[in-house]
DNA sequence: ATGAAAGCGCTAACAG
DNA sequence: CTGTTAGCGCTTTCAT
């Protein structure tokens, strides 16, 4: 491996022409024969610098990290896609973990963090992994950025018009003639899960209607949690006919517990849920939803940290494009 | 932050002595005294090493860089999440990559590869930006694994049992009583690809049956080209019952596809797909699949570069778990 | 039982 | 126009 030094050497330059010539410095001045002949040997010396050389003299890694729980909810994979886009436009590299492998002993991605090795840190919130993470990335000052759930640290919080997009779900129904509208919701407590409720509930409340807490069910964001919350819903509200539920795939998973209590989507009950992906066009029936910017989250959280903004309490919500529906099969006009 | 300097000064000993008792030197004889100043100093400091500076000196970096198609198929992102939990078993961290940001321009992640700065690339075969970062990758000697796709490099291959997963499913078909079965294929001119349909034919023919190319249809593994390719299979050979489908994301494709054609599943055409997800168990009807180790492949993939064995020609087929299958409901006994 | 010092490869300030 | 030099923070050998 060619070093700064050897390519100097042959080139009878010193390095630090050499450095500047490659980094591009403006105000190097060289005469086009020597600028030929370096170019040609580190060329030919297939010489590439040595990164950890230079993250130690920069003090920069164009690392970036991103932690979310788990790259298998198709929800979660878009984030982490539109991370990984972002970064790469920005010349930095993705260091990704996931929230169950982070929990146990020493960890090499935590390590990177605690050292302030990486530029920045992005959260998917809610955790034990991330809180670790979060007070090594406080500790060392890493730039850091929270999606969908705040804490109290120095960091950016970045979420989704969830209230609107609640709202725009729950305002389909109600114009389909619904009246009777359940929620099921994401896990409880957290800042979007609360945001969503409330717009299903402030949406119902416009047109002067119930939305009582008979009607919402805390479930979360898989298919096996979908699957039960829903049962549970209509046991509480057995007189709903529409259903906003709260996350995708937990609406899939939603659509197999109404299947196995036999009830018919749509004749019998609609369902509209938050977040698309392709696979929601292919279930039975195919449900329609309300797409939300997540890509665009992952590529702003990047962008952010990329930014010279100051993070402390800098709270944006990401809202182009805009929540819209997909409409699909699995909400349909209310009987009678 | 703190560094190894100011920790030595403010314990009044050598950085010599603050290193080597950090890093567990048994040789290193210090008084208990001592090293119990130094630790709390440690503490005191919250110091840690600077990553860039310790890479710089050992030479290695413990990050593996991952680039596969695309996180959001659920097929890869299981490769995805089984490599990232054996890297931080390794205690090591992943950098990730997609294709389709990586085959533009300068990137960071390339340039880490083209650098040395990372201890081993795992390579999700076939494209473009895989074959920059294995060109790269090769000239700097770093340690990689191709998945799936050999390459004629010095890497290794890791591959899955794909034509016994191909077998099995056949002979899941062919046990329940069908004769007439076609075949939807991956991309053409693939190892894996290859592989699983010898192993459909091979099945075929040990049964005294015809698997002729007008029942084989090469398709992909999205769900477009998987809805697409089916059809074809259909017009070529509308005679098929059963469908052995080599991607199960392809396959739900396919199930839509069949869907358009007004054909039922299983009571037409059954279908039975390569690879599972928690998804495939919520399509209508739930698809029968072959499981096959996807998270094992990806783990297998970083255990074998933190391992020191020889990469070159190293061809290793994960078979644990044996592929199985689960069986669901897109699959039937044939009529008469 | 502990310290001194040489580098790892690079960049940037300064000096010609 | 180009070279010298002083570190960045760490590990490790060799002295003491």
């Amino acid at each position: 491996m060619a070093t700064l030094k050897e390519v100097a050497k042959a080139a009878g330059v010193s390095t630090a022409v050499v450095s500047r010539l490659l980094s591009g410095d403006k105000t190097l001045r060289v005469g086009a024969a020597t600028r030929e002949r370096i170019l040609r040997i580190v060329e030919a010396l297939d010489y590439t610098p040595n990164i950890a050389a230079q993250s130690l003299r920069l003090a920069r890694s164009r690392l970036i990290a991103l932690i979310v729980h788990n790259v298998s909810n198709p929800v979660y994979a878009e984030i982490v896609s539109g991370a990984e886009a972002a970064a790469a436009a920005r010349d930095s590299a993705l260091l990704l973990g996931e929230a169950a492998s982070l929990e146990t002993g020493s960890n090499r991605l935590i390590d990177l963090i605690g050292a302030g090795a990486i530029d920045g840190l992005v959260l998917q919130g809610a955790g034990a992994a991330t809180d670790r993470a979060l007070a090594k990335a406080v500790r060392k000052r890493v730039r850091t950025v929270m999606l969908q759930v705040e804490t109290d640290a120095d960091s950016a919080l970045i979420s989704l018009p969830d209230q609107d997009a609640a709202a725009i779900a729950t305002d389909h129904l109600l114009a389909l003639g619904h009246e009777r509208i359940g929620c099921l919701a994401t896990a409880p407590g957290l800042r979007f899960s609360l945001a969503r409720v409330a717009g299903w509930r402030s949406e119902m409340a416009r047109h002067g209607l119930e939305a009582p807490d008979s009607r919402l069910v805390w479930a979360g964001s898989d298919l096996a949690l979908g699957r039960g919350g829903v049962k549970r819903l209509i046991d509480q509200a057995p007189e709903i006919t529409g259903i906003v539920a709260c996350n995708a795939v937990a609406a899939i998973g939603a659509l197999a517990g109404l299947g196995d209590l036999e009830i018919d989507v749509p004749g019998e009950v609609s369902v509209i849920a938050l977040h698309d992906f392709p696979l929601a066009d292919y279930v039975t029936p195919a449900l329609t939803t309300v797409r939300m910017p997540l890509a665009e989250m992952g590529a702003a959280a990047v962008n952010l940290i990329c930014g010279d903004a100051d993070l402390a309490k800098h709270h944006v919500t990401i809202d182009r494009p805009a929540p819209r529906i997909i409409l699909r099969r699995s909400t349909a006009r209310a009987r009678g």
